[in-house]
DNA sequence: CGCGGGTTTGATGATGCTCAAGCCCGGTGG
DNA sequence: CCACCGGGCTTGAGCATCATCAAACCCGCG
């Protein structure tokens, strides 16, 4: 269960056989259904969960009932409304799963502790936080500065694997455009080759 | 010159008479004229700088010479290229003054002694990372789902201060609009009322 | 007074949205 | 095993939004 799961967090700081023993304890195993929700609009994000297996999604809904795509999470990512998370406050996202999906999550409480008992998870949150902002600077970036027909070519680029996964309506979403708009592209792009 | 400075680290964490001078002695006072360079892309960014008076702005530039709003810094914000200031990295941006500043800068090495020396600082900072992620989200929400004309009405309610302060082509920018169309927006809400 | 940066205005065209229909494919029930 | 259904993707026609290009305007400053 949790073997993806140190391979990840070793890639970034080594552990010890007895911080990993360690740091499980504060882990609990989930399984979700596709289409389950993690967490829904107004509640609180309890937890902050890693993604052995499946995908997942948080989105919100407008006024009009648009849903807008804010993250996606494949094996071995991240998932929480990290605002709502750190701060206790009603979260505004959904959580669910496009695929059946197996999580291991933890709550602040065991995040705040873990910190504390295993220092250099600490650095591989730091880390991850960093890489964070980046990535959603870049999407921001992307976002004003470029085309439909560019910015799917710059997701498509830094992120081939969403592509294989998740499906094409999603990723319109996720880049703000409809799906008939990146239906045209990539009929578009495929022509030209 | 530490006079806004400490107001606003009070509002959030109160330090001490002790901790405010012990605070202080990490900081570097600087003047910066009209249109001078505080980071370059391709620079390192060196420093992170609070504004005790005047605006800054960051950017990027895109292969066609466009330029990108990232972030503005009024009185009472802080400014540095973030990712760049912990990873060492060369920065993508550049920073500039839009008025003529007073900034109090600190270096990295300052800020990782400070966080030890004074933990209440950590705790601010812990803060105002957590709302930067915060703010960039709801960017990224707003430029994903609404119309140009809802985005400059999103802006001006949860931003008014900026209105006041930075020229409207900068703001354009800043919500990946034209000059042209922002003019044009303006105009179409002026004569609703 | 003249210059220059910023903003406005107008005409035109491209980009992307909306609405409506059809297609493809996997899953379900008869 | 086939017929049907529904979800996701595609296609097309028409329209709204926004960008582009060009020109005029406004105002503070040298």
């Amino acid at each position: 269960m949790f073997k993806l799961f140190f391979t990840h967090i070793n890639q970034k700081v080594s552990l010890t056989a007895a911080e990993q023993n360690e740091v499980k304890t504060y882990f609990t195993p989930k399984k979700l259904r596709r289409k389950q929700y993690l967490l829904q609009e107004g509640e609180v994000c309890r937890y902050l969960a890693f993604v052995e297996k499946g995908v997942l999604r948080s989105y919100n809904v407008d006024a009009k009932g648009g849903e807008h795509m804010i993250h996606f999470a494949l094996e071995g990512w991240w998932m929480a409304d990290t605002y709502s998370f750190l701060s206790g406050e009603p979260s505004n996202y959904n959580i669910d799963a496009i695929e059946d999906a197996e999580l291991l999550m933890i709550t602040l409480e065991g995040f705040e502790q873990m910190m504390v008992q295993v220092p250099r998870m600490e650095r591989y949150f730091r880390i991850l936080f960093q890489n964070n902002i980046i990535s959603k600077e870049r999407r921001l970036i992307s976002s004003i500065s470029y085309s439909a027909e560019e910015k799917y070519i710059r997701l498509a680029e830094s992120n081939p694997q969403l592509m294989q996964r998740i499906p094409l309506h999603l990723i319109a979403s996720y880049l703000g455009i409809t799906p008939e708009t990146l239906s045209r592209i990539r009929k578009h792009l495929s022509q030209k080759k």
